[in-house]
DNA sequence: TATTATTATCAACTTTTTATCAACTTTTTT
DNA sequence: AAAAAAGTTGATAAAAAGTTGATAATAATA
């Protein structure tokens, strides 16, 4: 289930957007601000559709620290024909606009082919060795030396998130927040136990433990 | 403006992907042998295309040297599928291999993917120097020299308070309202105490104080 | 120099956070 | 439907962090 990102201050849009992608089995995630938006990047939706005309600053600075966060495509909502050079100006690779009023098919045709084509790339070249530990993430293995390692998928999701951002440390609301989506209410224990978990699988082939505690601030994974 | 360092024997590809590229906005340096890409690394690339099979030297040790110069991405070119595995096992994390021939867009969407990767990892990063004292504060870790030290969360915040504001004096209350929260009631022994415990840890390897009494006035960081 | 206010140090103590285990529920596979 | 695997929960143990108060040391001031 893919996660949509959609940040308009018309609230009927976000609302259109919501219903429409809600039928079509995405999960959407909504703001109302820039603000709002920059903040709910942490959720790492897989696509972000932006309004640039929105009250609080301007529309490009919000855009930028949006870029800073994520690495998903981003889709620019615009009323006005103006903006496009702009919007173009800004974009990075995977990026792209469309003019309001839109069909909402049109659009949902374009969310989809680039969420497709996003994950195409970022499937690419997708192993990474930590010490004796190969990660796979597209065949979602996980190998110490020859040995491939049983991981059941929330372990492997965890994994996944704390490897990728190698070395950067996620306290358990994060880890929560990130696989079992933001609405569901963590107990811290739940992700004690699978940290547990993995560090057990890890351990019965490498003496490494990768799985860092920070106290009182988190996991973190080490190389 | 992103610079390449496109690095084959084949002048013909040499050329292609120079002509490719600087169409599409890229600043391209280019080199016909190991020796030559080994040379202009020193140019700084976002990027280097490199043939493993050039004739000067065997394609892996000329990596390794240029591993050792730059941390941005490599994206090796390859004819034969058998090198894929050596190749793998060379990379770091944000290499990618592609295997002649190959598209030319299906090489540009994957570039412009790498850099915008690489520079996202890189903008995370957050990591400040104070002579031989680093502190990162996405890792959340405190290290003299080599030595990474024990610092627990409080201690940590503390320090990041003040190093953040390297030079600003923070009296005692400050101190408090900011790491404990505004409606706390500070005990300004409890400061003290945690002010001694990371000054203990950091004298352990390092004859620098780094926090500085200011007497009646509070504490401050010392580069 | 004596006095006072401020900071430093230490060790005992309390609280918070994490680890571990076993039982249980849910989901997936056979 | 039965069996197996995955996921969740709560109780308890263990570890680490945080706090406190008594006392010593230090700097500023009279």
């Amino acid at each position: 289930m893919y996660k949509i990102l959609a940040a308009d201050d018309e609230k009927d849009v976000v609302s259109l957007l919501k219903d429409y992608f809600e039928m079509n089995d995405y999960l959407v995630i909504t703001a109302c601000s820039g603000a709002e938006a920059i903040e709910k990047t942490a959720l790492g939706p897989d696509i972000i559709l932006l309004d640039v005309n929105m009250p609080d600053g301007d529309g490009l600075s919000v855009c930028r620290k949006i870029r800073g966060n994520v690495s998903c495509p981003i889709l620019f909502l615009t009323a006005r024909i103006e903006d496009c050079d702009k919007i173009a100006g800004f974009a990075a690779g995977g990026d792209d606009y469309i003019i309001k009023p839109f069909s909402i098919d049109e659009l949902g045709a374009r969310v989809s082919a680039h969420i497709r084509r996003d994950h195409r790339i970022k499937a690419q070249a997708n192993v990474r060795y930590f010490g004796n530990v190969t990660i796979d993430y597209t065949g979602k293995t996980v190998s110490v030396g020859e040995e491939i390692l049983d991981i059941a998928k929330k372990d492997f999701q965890i994994i996944e998130l704390l490897s990728v951002n190698c070395g950067q440390v996620f306290d358990k609301e994060r880890i929560y927040e990130r696989i079992w989506g933001y609405d569901s209410q963590g107990d811290s224990s739940v992700i004690a136990e699978h940290i547990r978990r993995i560090r057990a699988r890890l351990a019965k082939f490498d003496e490494e433990y990768h799985i860092e505690t920070v106290w009182g601030m988190g996991y973190k994974w080490k190389r």
